[in-house]
DNA sequence: AATATTCCCGAGTCTTTTACTTGGTTTTCA
DNA sequence: TGAAAACCAAGTAAAAGACTCGGGAATATT
């Protein structure tokens, strides 16, 4: 689980649209004003989260981008790992029997703790965040 | 709170030192070679443990670093910021009036998630870590 | 039908951060 | 004295982040 400005942009990116919801689609020009980004990086950006279904878009004047799920179903976790590609954080690719035994508790250590990180992201929904305050 | 495998190598380093506590100090040699990663990288990240009062080094022959600090006095949140300088990941730096009020929503949104992640990250220590398990 | 608006797509470039390299100096133990 | 370690600084290479450009394809409005 890594937390990065990409994340960041997903999110906050979300967060629009999920306030939004029940108006008007929102258009990628509207977000990239509102977070001072390139359109064009931004598009990257929704073309991954299209394909990991959180957002649908529809073309054409009037069109631009909603959220593909209810709010409360959508967890930040799967926000941020749907933009950035997990590139293995350990290298020894979690399988614990790197080297020497011993060696590798330092890593498994860190596995368990990305591995709380994640759980806390997951928990916490879209609209848990938009419904504030007491958000957790 | 970023969270990058630098942060990563900082903690892992770190649980290092927590897991060898009472003995010899721990060579950044010994380091090197556990997480695969240069030693002169992480004599860079090291450097700034120190300064931030989470590390102590001894030279010569038998040297090495140890903690600083008590292990249950250590967050990880602490270890985190003291390796990467936080790069204002909001741009409008939290002033909470970019431009326009109501576009600086979400921003303002982020900003109270990220803090909820570095007070999750600040609640966990380097000592709960290492006597799991049931960490959190 | 024509046009403008929007999503969609891919290839390339610039910038920043990560990670490494090299070549030293100091301190300290044996 | 010599070796082992922390310290230090400058530069380079590799990766990720962010952007640019140049186009398509769908669709609502005129």
């Amino acid at each position: 689980m890594r937390l990065t400005t990409k994340g960041r942009y997903a999110v906050t990116a979300m967060l629009d649209l999920a306030l939004q919801e029940g108006k008007r689609p929102v258009t990628l020009q509207d977000i990239a004003v509102n977070q001072e980004i390139s359109l064009s990086y931004l598009e990257q950006l929704f073309a991954k989260l299209r394909k990991a279904g959180l957002v649908r878009g529809t073309r054409g004047p009037g069109g631009g981008y909603r959220l593909a799920k209810k709010m409360d179903s959508i967890s930040i976790a799967e926000v941020i790992s749907a933009v950035d590609e997990k590139a293995d954080m350990t290298r020894c690719g979690g399988n614990s029997d790197c080297l020497d035994g011993e060696k590798c508790l330092t890593h498994e250590l860190w596995m368990e703790l990305s591995e709380k990180i994640f759980e806390f992201l997951n928990a916490i929904t879209l609209g848990e965040l938009v419904r504030r305050p007491e958000v957790i």
